[in-house]
DNA sequence: TTATGCAGATGACAATTGTCATAACTATCT
DNA sequence: AGATAGTTATGACAATTGTCATCTGCATAA
């Protein structure tokens, strides 16, 4: 029997992959979560072979929580199941050392079968991905990241230096930096692109 | 056996639900769309006894569906299976008249019930709708919210301004004032908030 | 007819943004 | 020690943005 645990935010989805997986003889949901937090103490304590992890979920995302579980030396095997095909997202996972990656746009029929071969020490990975997706690698670095993130929340070029500890300027420099890598000619085209491309 | 399509662009969702309403002795998934365009066709030619319609689907939109469907005095039911509480969807959802509005943050196990309710003639709304939205109307108008929107695509008001042949300076009188409304101290801050709220 | 209101335009002003050249200070590598 | 690279800072400049008061047509209602 394999048991899973199921992190996803979106009620409706949860409830209905639930269903769907218990209905398979050798599959056993054992646990849900709605957020990263759960996600990893349900984890903890229930030990379940493999867990479905979402990525946009409140608290903690779900590559969050698959980093900490290879810190803590967990045994427990991840597929993320995402929206998103973004290669920042994938690119992290990938580093995470997850053994699964799928999209919620792949058919439901496989998702079983993906699990099964999980347990046997395969990588599922959403064909979607496999190709075209490395060399596009996100150009951006920590600070130029956090400040257009900041600057995505609608923050002052002046609210950003005073919340990081910076000069005026130099997050305007940041700022110009990240908008020539982005190629995007002011901060709104910029934020697009790297919301976009999962790189925020 | 109550006959219901399915319009939603998110394929293991679509399937998991498929599944699940399958499973109920008294209702049968006749049809799956994974866009707008589809899921008229296909209720025009299917003419399930009831719809269910993600709202952000590629081509066109669930509430573009519902509208078609009263235009052509259509029996189908529709009822509206979405991720957003947004007032603005929620409101023209309303004036389209539709049996249902759900949130796919409610619970799975409901759903059947919801659809055997509004067979009967009921109406099927998320309880977190029911409150607190009717009075948070869309304070932008039709040219307030085209300007932001193009803004909100990193357009200048220069560029704008020759798109819609206008002046410069009205764009930005227009921008201004839609910031005022949305008490947002510049574009960025007032594009999350109008897009948060579904009023772009 | 006057009044009222709307869509659009103009001009002026300050603040913010985007760009660039340059420099100081570290830390690291050779 | 010298070379190199990364981080932070400055100053200067032009362009864009945000705000306001004011003005023109134009339609429509009193």
């Amino acid at each position: 029997m394999i048991r899973i645990l199921i992190a996803e935010d979106q009620r409706m989805l949860r409830g209905a992959l639930a269903l769907l997986l218990d209905l398979e003889d050798d599959i056993e949901v054992v646990g849900q979560a709605c957020d990263g937090e759960e996600a990893l103490s349900l984890i903890t304590s229930l030990q379940p072979d493999v867990c479905l992890l979402d990525i946009e979920m409140p608290v903690k995302t779900g590559l969050d929580v698959a980093e900490q579980l290879i810190e803590r030396g967990s045994t427990t095997r991840v597929i993320i199941l995402t929206t998103f095909a973004r290669t920042g997202y994938f690119e992290r996972a990938v580093k995470a050392n997850v053994q699964g990656y799928l999209l919620k746009d792949g058919p439901t029929e496989q998702l079983a079968e993906s699990i099964r071969r999980v347990m046997k020490g395969h990588r599922e990975i959403s064909p979607e991905l496999i190709f075209g997706t490395i060399k596009e690698e996100n150009p951006l670095n920590a600070r130029e990241r956090e400040i257009l993130s900041l600057s995505a929340q609608g923050k002052t070029a002046n609210e950003i230096s005073a919340m990081l500890h910076l000069s005026y300027g130099t997050v305007r420099n940041y700022i110009s930096e990240a908008l020539n890598k982005l190629d995007a000619k002011n901060r709104i085209e910029g934020i697009r692109v790297a919301e976009q491309k999962g790189w925020l």
